[in-house]
DNA sequence: TTAACCAATGAATACGTATGTATTATGGGA
DNA sequence: TCCCATAATACATACGTATTCATTGGTTAA
């Protein structure tokens, strides 16, 4: 029907009133008089008028808009990115919206110039970085981040000296919740999938959780039992399929991953170990799936919903230009089929 | 270190030019020569210059951003989202990367004034529906967004006559091909599960291909055997129980969801029929967990990489004033262990 | 009665870019 | 030599809003 887009001026014209008149009664400002607002208000309902997003935001030097990125693995071209993520994604979506700010989704490279496209532009207020691919080469980018006073917020691991601002889980506590589990039903070797590189703190905390865990149950720490595994089905298969091949005795398997212990239950199971009779297995993330694989999973449970929500509270604070620290987030043992009953 | 985002003047007055040419060397204008057109670049990216996306979208009235509604359940709080529209937001969000696009992601109430927030106040040049939530309801909403001239796509079940522009599965020769492969198999009794009614017409048309499937094998259909459940785990074990404490025999169940079709599986091993030897199983969407349920589901599966990509290309086409038909897309059928093997 | 004051509104302007028009310089053809 | 076409650039302005400052009319206190 109507082709142009009214203008706070149309509704000024109609109202018989001045255009800031108009911009300050839509704006619930105390300066114009009620009358005059109920008036102008009305028009503007009438004519479905809306602020025009970017003349606001050009005059006002604010989005209310977050940025999510999400570094892209380059190998992984298709779209199945890692289901923990997703459920990540879900609730950082529905709290920046809670908190009436849109958000804003992109799927980076690593080697992309992250900056210059958001904050910098003007096209988000700040940044939520949710994964970050690489570590080492993560901390040099928030490094230049950090130096032009961007607003951002990492989900990752909570290390000393961090720069830039983290929430992470609390890896080391939660996978020596795992382990302690798995040598409280008598488990003595337990092998470890995952990184446990620089390049990876969150795998290598979990390591050093590990490690905690089996020196506490008097047990020998043998590093032959890390295999190296990042998050993905195969990976963990292929892990596994090693491990099988080597001549180290198991009775237990940490997958740093859901992802990981799942491939990890496949590769057994075709190789003819029963889980958990033979091997029992434990993830961590608790993604959907880990409920139904045959058998289900017992993984860490990390509170996405919370996380989501921390997440988006701390970058508008940080926004705002209030302080910050890193937050630790407790996780939850999901006890399932995969680590056998207790036998004492 | 600098606290002001320098501007095109800043760059002017640095290469010893007006604003206007740094706007056209900046953007390749043949406009300029080429010695003023590098040596502004290289000024440009010296000062880490990036064009303030506020005031270019006031200017040129165009976004280069999509909106990604999600209609949200009112009764599903928590973050815990279907796993196919995660899918489908994972390939969307790639695409629209790939076109230069920035995505735009919102959870909305069916009660909201969906276009108000977006296109309207020029947030977005166009909208993606990804759940719409009830179809009557929506197709009202769709005929005001229309009126407007706003640019939406749905993905969403193909009728004839619809108004606005759809992309869906192929619902009725995919759910055709499910129960087809369950008659081959030699199932007599086939139960629907999932709400039949035109408030969800892409389950309906998953029952007008159950129907056509069952004639075709020369069976009888009885509406006794179709019991509403709407998408997820804890409708599909209610439908079943209602099911199973009916008189009515049955011998294998489809699952209008693999969601709905998980919880089916849950309540009849509970209720110690097996699956599939007492009771065979399908579902739709091929869920990532679908491939882990005891026993493995048989499912139709989605291409929602392609999905995402239809959805991305022609709603680019919409906002270019291009033509645009609706999509119907073949799906296929996966299957897994859940129907029990051909006995002929 | 008058000065000071407050409430309500209008006028002017800035935000940073993109584009239509005007201007200058340069070269070629007659 | 002069004119015109062309290339390159500058000038002026529009986009729609929000804010600062100025103005108006009416009210209160001295």
């Amino acid at each position: 029907m109507k082709d142009e887009k009214p203008t706070s001026f149309d509704i000024a014209h109609l109202a018989g009133v001045s255009q800031p008149t108009v911009s300050r009664a839509l704006r619930n400002s105390p300066l114009v008089s009620e009358e005059t607002r109920e008036k102008i208000q009305a028009i503007a309902k009438k004519l479905n008028y809306q602020v025009d997003i970017n003349a606001r935001n050009l005059r006002s030097k604010e989005t209310r808009t977050l940025a999510l990125l999400l570094c892209e693995d380059p190998g992984t071209d298709d779209s199945l990115i890692n289901p923990f993520f997703l459920s990540m994604l879900g609730s950082i979506t529905r709290a920046s919206g809670k908190m009436g700010y849109d958000l804003l989704i992109s799927f980076q490279q690593q080697s992309g110039d992250w900056n210059a496209d958001y904050e910098n532009a003007h096209r988000a207020d700040g940044i939520i970085f949710l994964g970050y691919g690489d570590y080492i080469t993560y901390m040099e980018k928030i490094a230049h981040l950090d130096r032009l006073g961007a607003h951002f917020i990492t989900w990752g691991p909570v290390l000393a000296k961090q720069p830039g601002h983290f929430i992470g889980c609390d890896n080391l506590n939660s996978a020596y919740l795992s382990i302690k589990h798995l040598t409280d039903l008598d488990h003595k070797k337990i092998a470890f999938l995952g990184i446990a590189s620089e390049h990876r703190p969150e795998f290598n905390q979990r390591y050093q959780g590990y490690v905690k865990a089996l020196l506490e149950a008097g047990l020998i720490v043998n590093p032959k039992l890390q295999i190296d595994a990042d998050t993905s089905e195969e990976m963990g298969y292929e892990a596994t399929i090693e491990l099988l091949k080597g001549k180290l005795q198991f009775d237990a398997i940490f997958g740093a991953s859901d992802l990981i212990a799942i491939g990890a239950i496949k590769a057994l199971q075709e190789h003819g170990k029963r889980v958990p009779e033979d091997v029992a297995v434990v993830g961590f993330d608790n993604i959907p799936t880990a409920s139904y694989t045959n058998p289900p999973l017992t993984t860490v449970q990390q509170d996405t919903k919370l996380a989501g929500e921390l997440l988006v509270e701390n970058i508008l604070k940080l926004i705002r230009g209030e302080d910050v620290s890193s937050i630790l987030m407790p996780a939850k043992l999901i006890i399932r089929d995969s680590c056998g009953a207790n036998l004492s």
